[in-house]
Parts: structure tokens; sequence; C-alpha cells
RNA sequence: GGGCGGUUAGCUCAGCCGGUCAGAGCGUCUCGCUUACACCGAGAAGGUCGGGGGUUCGAGCCCCUCACCGCCCACCA
């Protein structure tokens, strides 16, 4: 080592960054080992496949940011970790995409047809596929690319068939007729948790319908009023209901009405659903478009008529508006009806519209024929689980959320009358059986009567893409065979994903993985909260406020991001990443970068063998890290990720940074040092480092590994460490050293003392001051002279008088107490007064606090109190009572 | 209409399933270019922990209640 390795003076993040990655990659530390290491723990993550079309956005960054954390850690740990990474085809939201693209190649869906359509999506896949992989890559994502996953690929379509085939034998599926929601733009089925509620005005019609006279033919004079949000429905009614209790209508029940435009008779029904002050009372009923009709149809055997087409637009049932679309028709005949003076009424009306999670557009209820799950077993297992405490949900609070859910779950309705997905294994034969098989090709004939295959037709509707998903956690490790993954690692850990879809994912993999697996597959849920933009909104690409993780990568290194990703959230609570908060974390990565420099820079030339017993400094450094190790390993077992990143970054600028360093540079300084002891205080701030590193790593894995490279290189003993660090063990802590900590307690007390006073005095802060110390007891005396060097450097004091207390001093000019000792400045200027007004204060302000501990130790407090409480109160009131008697001169 | 979460220093947020003058970062103020770092160092000011009531020797933490803010769930045309 001729020449002394140290760090370039500034930290290039995003140029390093993706050469580190490089280097994590090449070593093969993503990757399980072959063999698990015998008695090893295991740690699976289970992760949310981002959409196969997706970009990297901040919400990615956060579960990329928080799971690579405990990924990083466990490997550390040396545990069987695994991370396995994955996209999900995302079935409508890819088809939304791709619809826009051709769009603009002048194709639609229809004109490409379905074989087209595919072909042309698997060329896109071809494209996107690998995109986010890339992005999570530059997040440090030291997820195991060799196991990177695609809900698409073939053994996730073995999964999808097999899971829909057992759930059939199960009797958990069923075809049936309901009403379902209907997306008119994407033309499918979408489920209760797709439609997303929306307050709007809209605008309540009070329209009369003629009662029939016994001919059939309208009575012009009589009517019945209904009142209604969606008169184009009016072509599909059946009838109108009334409430039985209802005085007004009693005698209409059993009449029956004419309706307009098309002159079908509605029978007058009651029905005790039916509100009597809402509108007019009386309810129109097309059971066809509205749930809560579908359901008094059935109990009054009406028919239901649809009026609407899959675009939305009236069919051929809607007579004169056959064609038009439904708010056109919707206009024409509230105009006919006004003209017709039939139109009793319209008012402006608040209500709750369903639109389409993925387009918007309004959605509508449709009678059609369904695949659907029986949940409420499912429901029933999924919710002993979590109850039982065989999965638990962090926070906590998201329990109830999750069982309030289960309680009132209805079935899953998993068709999608798309395209790109998982096609139901269902076929049909003309006489109307139904077979389903796993089988890839097939089923060679009618399960039923036998009919060979050529004559059966399979289900062209696909899977929603949450029931592929809802397999991830074991249809990635080979499930259904009985795979070596599979036995390796499953079930996985811990399941990292956002609350809001608790419902869409979480809820589901706990159903279908206890049904299929006979497991929970995973023991805990951590859910992350949502990243929201400055001033609380959420972010947007409309509103044009997200961040954009890969800009801020590029400006501030994705370290940085990481970390402020991190520090200061809870789970399942919000947070807002603020330019604030990301400065602060570059700033971090930065100081880390310069101590390092500093300790590179440090290092005695030639380095010989190390002498002397270690400094005050060195078993303090020491000690500290041993805590700061405890701390964060028990932060990080116990999914206080936020607490970790904060206590780590609390320790390092802080006793690492802001005293150890300066401390340490006395030791590595001193007078007169032989080259052995100048070593010796050279390693033991290397090891510290190092030691620093490793506590540092799973949040900031970047800035720590390339320091790493540098310290190995000029580190003696660097041939026993790993060269990288993502593959160094996890320390474990050490003893502490409790004297140290009490004697450099003692010490940096008083150096605070003494800079408080230099400032509050207004004493040139580059000024040496003498200083007199009177410590309390012999003790203190000892600690105050163990770290003399350090008291004088820190406090920029010289020559320091240690005296005895109870000596007559005068001591105008008392600058600082702490519980230990007295000390004072020896030339602070004539601010005599100042300092005798600041004593006074000190010492009534003593006074109150030990009046206040005495009447504590009186009361009651004493003997109802814990005893370690009480005696934690008596040992403050002898702290302060001591500091009294150094402070008046006792 | 139900349910949940939040309300702590000017701002953004912590606060260990009650322990006794409440913490961090940023911002503000005062000093300081002391050869790792001005993306820095030293010091300081700043809070009736949303309001009210209660339980307790003791409450930011528990109970009741009110007020705002946000979210989730929900079939009133």
């Amino acid at each position: 080592m001729t020449e002394r390795p140290n760090l370039p003076s500034r930290y290039a993040a995003a140029e390093v960054e993706p050469a580190i990655y490089e280097r994590w990659l090449a070593s093969g530390a993503f990757a399980p080992s072959a063999e698990p290491r015998p008695g090893a723990e295991r740690f699976v993550i289970t992760m949310p496949p981002p959409n196969v079309t997706g970009s990297l956005h901040v919400g990615h960054a956060l579960f990329v940011t928080l799971e690579d954390l405990l990924t990083r850690y466990h490997r550390m740990r040396g545990d069987d970790t695994l991370w396995l990474p994955g996209v999900d085809h995302a079935s409508i939201a890819a088809q939304f995409v791709l619809d826009k693209i051709i769009a603009e190649e002048g194709e639609t869906r229809a004109s490409l047809g379905r074989d087209r359509y595919l072909e042309r999506m698997w060329r896109f896949m071809d494209e996107t596929r690998d995109v986010i992989g890339l992005q999570m890559r530059r997040l440090g994502a030291s997820a195991d690319w060799t196991r990177n996953r695609f809900t698409m690929d073939p053994m996730s379509a073995r999964a999808v068939r097999t899971a829909f085939k057992r759930l059939h034998d199960g009797g958990l599926v069923y075809r049936g007729e309901a009403l379902v929601n209907w997306c008119p733009r994407c033309r499918t089925t979408i489920s209760d948790l797709e439609k997303v509620p929306r307050e709007e005005t809209g605008t309540l019609w009070t329209i009369r319908y003629h009662l029939a006279r016994p001919d059939g033919t309208p009575d012009a004079e009589r009517w019945i009023a209904v009142a209604t949000t969606r008169p184009e429905t009016v072509l599909g009614d059946v009838a109108v209901a009334v409430n039985p209790d209802d005085e007004r209508y009693r005698d209409l029940v059993g009449r029956e009405a004419i309706l307009p435009f098309l002159g079908r008779r509605l029978p007058i029904i009651a029905d005790p659903v039916v509100e009597r002050d809402f509108g007019t009372g009386a309810v129109k009923i097309t059971p066809a478009h509205d749930p809560d009709d579908y359901e008094t149809g059935r109990r009054h055997g009406l028919p239901a008529i649809s009026v609407l087409d899959e675009e939305a637009r009236i069919n051929d049932q809607g007579g004169p508006f056959a064609g038009l679309d439904r708010y056109e028709a919707r206009e024409r005949i509230v105009e006919q009806l006004r003209a017709m003076g039939d139109l009793e009424g319209e008012r402006p009306h608040p209500m709750v519209v369903g639109h389409c999670d993925r387009c918007g557009t309004v959605i509508e209820p449709r009678l059609s024929v369904q695949w659907f799950v029986r949940t409420k077993p499912l429901a029933e297992r999924a919710l002993a689980s979590v109850r039982g405490g065989r999965t638990k949900i962090v926070p906590e609070h998201f329990t109830k959320v999750y069982a309030h859910w289960m309680e009132n779950i209805r079935d899953w309705a998993v068709g999608r009358q798309l395209w790109w997905g998982h096609r139901i294994p269902a076929w049909y034969c003309p006489d109307g059986h139904i077979t389903v098989t796993d089988a890839e090709a097939g089923p060679d004939a009618c399960a039923a009567c036998g009919r060979p295959a050529a004559e059966l037709t399979q289900e062209t509707d696909i899977f929603d893409t949450w029931f592929s998903s809802g397999l991830w956690p074991f249809s990635t490790l080979g499930w259904p065979d009985d795979t070596a993954d599979m036995r390796r690692f499953y079930p996985t850990s811990v399941m990292e994903t956002g609350y809001d879809i608790i419902f869409f994912w979480v809820a589901r993999m706990m159903m279908l993985g206890l049904f299929l697996t006979d497991a929970e597959p995973f023991h805990t849920v951590y859910l992350h909260g949502l990243v929201r933009a400055n001033g609380g909104v959420k972010m947007s690409k409309t509103k044009g406020n997200t961040a954009d993780p890969l800009e801020v990568i590029e400006e501030i290194g994705a370290d940085a991001l990481r970390f402020a990703l991190t520090v200061g959230t809870t789970p399942g609570a919000d947070q807002r990443l603020t330019e604030t908060k990301l400065d602060g974390a570059r700033n971090f990565t930065n100081k880390l970068w310069n101590a390092a420099r500093f300790v590179l820079g440090a290092r005695p030339e030639p380095l010989t063998m190390p002498e002397g017993a270690p400094s005050l400094a060195e078993r303090w450094i020491h000690s500290r890290l041993s805590e700061a190790t405890e701390r964060a390993t028990r932060q990080l077992d116990e999914l206080d990720l936020s607490v970790y990143a904060a206590s780590v970054h609390d320790f390092a600028w802080g006793d690492f940074c802001d005293w150890y360093l300066e401390m340490a540079k006395v030791d590595l300084r001193r007078p007169g040092a032989t080259p052995g002891e100048q070593a010796r205080a050279w390693l033991s701030a290397a090891d510290a480092l190092a030691g620093l590193l490793r506590l540092l790593h799973p949040i900031v894995p970047f800035v720590t590994e390339e320091i790493w490279a540098a310290l190995m290189a000029s580190h003696p003993h660097a041939a026993s460490q790993p060269p990288l660090l993502i593959s160094a063990a996890w320390p474990t802590p050490g003893a502490r050293d409790l004297l140290a900590e009490a004697d450099l307690h003692v010490v940096t007390e008083l150096i605070r003392g003494v800079r408080n006073l230099r400032t509050e005095s207004g004493s040139p802060a580059s000024a040496w001051l003498g200083l007199t110390v009177v410590p309390a007891e012999p003790a203190a005396r000892a600690a105050i002279e163990r770290g003399i060097d350090y008291l004088a450097a820190l406090a920029r004091v010289r020559p320091i008088e240690v005296r005895e207390p109870g000596v007559d001093d005068g001591r105008p000019e008392l600058v600082a107490s702490t519980s230990e000792a007295a000390a004072w400045l020896g030339s602070v200027g004539g601010e005599t007064a100042d300092a005798r007004t600041r004593l006074a204060a000190n010492e009534a302000h003593l006074r109150r606090g030990i009046e206040r501990l005495r009447a504590l130790l009186a009361g009651e407090f004493a003997q109802r109190a814990p005893a370690a409480v009480i005696e934690r109160e008596r040992a403050r009131l002898s702290e302060l009572e001591a500091q009294l008697r150094l402070l008046s001169g006792g």
C-alpha cells in the first residue's frame, strides 16, 4: 500500500450506483445458495408484482425500498432469504394501454380480432416486460432475478388452471346469471372493488305513468308518478312498486300502468323495500338495470328486460330509441315526456355513481351469465387465520378492515370479457354440459356425455387479473408441483404491500392460499401507506405533482430516496414526500461519505502493528456501537423500519461523527504517540466505521458498499472480510463498556456545558480559554482526568485545572454545572454580573426540581408506584441535590 | 348510513400496549470557513400534546364526549 487509498471528495451517487449494482449482480449475492445453510431460518418476502405495462412510480419505490431493506437485513443475518420478483399481466390495464396504442395505428380491438390482438399484445409485452424490473434495479432491489416471474408465463397458467379446477371440484365455483358491473368502454365485467363511487349531482326526474283502462289503453286522467335518475331505463321497466302500507297508493296495487313509448303493461305491486318518503313513493322496476330492482323482480316473478348493449347503447328492445347512446336516449326520453306533459318534475339530486376504476366511465349494471367463486367458505378460513394470529397484519388496526370485508364478502365474479389473460378452462358441449379441466390441451371429451373434444367450445371469458395474482406466493414457486422451491420457501414470511390493495390482493391470496395449499401463504402482512405529494394530496399525473423516482435518483441517488421514503413513516399511514425530506436524506449520505473520507485519510503511514490499550474514546464507540447494533436488530426484527432508519441515522451522525470522530482526532494526533498506538487508534476507527456500515447497509446499500470497498482496500485485515458488504454478516452486539460510557458521559456533559457558556458569554469560538473544574466526587474526578484531552479539544479549553470542592475560589464566572461537576472558564471577560444572574437562575431551577421530586416521593407515589420507577426518581433527586451542592460551593 | 385513521414546536413527522419538567429533521435566531463534511460545526428560542369531562399515585398514551380533516365500506330509485 504505497498510495494511500481514499474516496473522491464528492460522492457522485447517481454515477456510481449502477456500477455497484453490477458488482452485486455479478457476485451472485441476490440468489439464495443452492442449498440452505443447515439450521438457517427462512425469510421469504412476497411482493406485489407491478403491472407489466407500468413504469416506476413513487409507490413502487416505496415497496421496493422496504422489501429490499428487509431482504438485505435477513441475508446478512444468514437467513435462507428469498425475494422473488416479477410482473403482473394486468389484463384490463394492459388492454387499456394497448387499445390506445393500436388506435394510433388506426386499429381497434374489433378490427384486429382476438388472435391478432393477442399477438400484438405479446409483442407489446416484449417491449414492456423488463422495463419495471430494470427500474427496480436502479433502486437497488436485491431480488433474485434468476427467479423472475410473470403471471402469464406457463407456470402461472398451469397454476391458474389447477386452482380453478380444484375450486370447481370443491364446489366453490358456479356459473349463473346475475347483474354485474359493466364498463361500456372497457367492454367487460368488473368486480365491486373496481367500481369506484363518486359523489355527483344528477337529476331526479318525476315521470307519470298513466293507468291502464280496462281495455288496455292509457287513462289520460289518472296516473302514478315515479322518480328516476336514469330515464333511459324506463324502456326496461316491468312494474311499478309502492310500499304496502302507503295509503296513497293502496287502491292502485294490483292495477296496471302503461309504459310510455312502448305501451307495455306494468303491474303495480307492493313491496316493503320502497321508501314512502323518497320521491313520489312509487318506484319503477327495471330488473335488468338495477340491483335493487333485480331482487324485487325476482321476488315478484317479473321478467328482466335488457335494453342496453355492451357499449351502453339502446338495443332493439328500445323501440324508437334503439341505437342511441344511453345519455342521448336519456335526453330524448325526457324531452318527449315533457312534450307529452308527463314530466311532472325535475330537480338536482346528489347521488353516488359508480365509475370504472380503470377508465372512469360510468358503470352500468348488466344482466349476464358469469363464472363466480363462492367466497363464503374461503373467507371464513381466511378470517380465522388472522383472528387466530397465524397471519398477523401490521398495523394491527387493519385487521378490522380485513375482518369486516371478509364477513360481508360477496361472491367473486371472476370472468372478464377481455382477451388478454388466462382463459377460463371451461368447455361447453352442445347439450349444455360443462367440463372444467386443468389439462393444458383442454378436455378429451365432455365429462358428462362423452362428446369428443372437437364438438366442445371453450369459454371465451378470461380470469380477473387478481385471480392469478392471488396465487402469486405459491404459483411462483412451482405449485401445484411439489418442487424444491415450494418445500424450501413456502409458506413465505412477510407479505409487504400498500393498504389500498388489501381486498384486491391480500384477501384473495389468503383465501386461495389456504384452500389450495392448506397453509397461510405468509405469517405477516406489512401494509405501507400511500406516498402523497406536498399538501397531502394524492399524486397524479394529471395534477403534475408526481415525484418521479428515476429523476430523484438521477439527482440525489437511490440511497437518499430510499432513506427519505423510510424515515418518519408509520405502517398503514400515508406520508408526504417533500423536497426538504429528500434533501435531508441526501445530506445524510453525504455525511457518511465524508466521515469515511476522514477515516481513510487519517490512516498512519506506514501502518504498523497496533499496540497499547484502547483509549477511552475507542472503548466508548465500541460500546455505543454494540448498543446501536442491539437496537437496530430489534427494530428490524419487529418491522419498525422507520425507527430503525432514524436510530442508525442518529447513531451515525451523533455518536459516530459528532463525538467519536472528534475524539478520535485527539487520539490520532496525540503528541508523542508511538506508531503502534497510532495504528491502534486508526484501526479502532476503521472497525467502528465497518460496524456502522453493516448497520446502515440495508437502508443505504450503495454508499455503504462503496465506502466498504475503499475501507477494505486500506484495511490490513481485509482478507478476513467479504469483498462485498452485501455479503457481510450482520453484526452481533459485543459487550457494553459501561465504565467507558459513564466516564465519557461526565466529559461530554461538561463539554456541552462549556460550549453553552462560551456562546452565551460571547467569547470568541476560536479562543482557547482556561477552565477550572470542580468534580463532585472522586469518581467524577477520575473520569475527567481520563477524558481531559477530549475535554480540552472539544470544548477548546486550555489549560484545565481540576480542583477539590470546598475551596473558596470566588468563582465569579461560573459557567457550567452538571450533576458530576461544576466548571468555569478562566477569562470570559467582564461578564460577572451576567454570570451571577445565570448562577442564581440555575440554582432556582434546581431547587424547584428538588422540591417537586421531594413532594412526589413523599406522597402516595412512593407507596403505589413500582419500585423501579420510585428508584429512578430517587436517583434523579440525589443528582439534583449533588448539583446544587456543587453550585452553591458546598 | 356505518366503520377506521388523524389532530403533538412555524412545517413534515416520531413517541416503546400509562411512569412523571415532551423528541427528531427542516425552518428561525446567535456564533463559527477549528486541514472529513457549509449537503458542515457549536449554541439557543419555540409545544396548555384539537376542546371538555373521567379513570389513576401518575395520561400525549386508557374511557366518555364534542369539533374539525382524511380514508374505507354501504343496493335508497
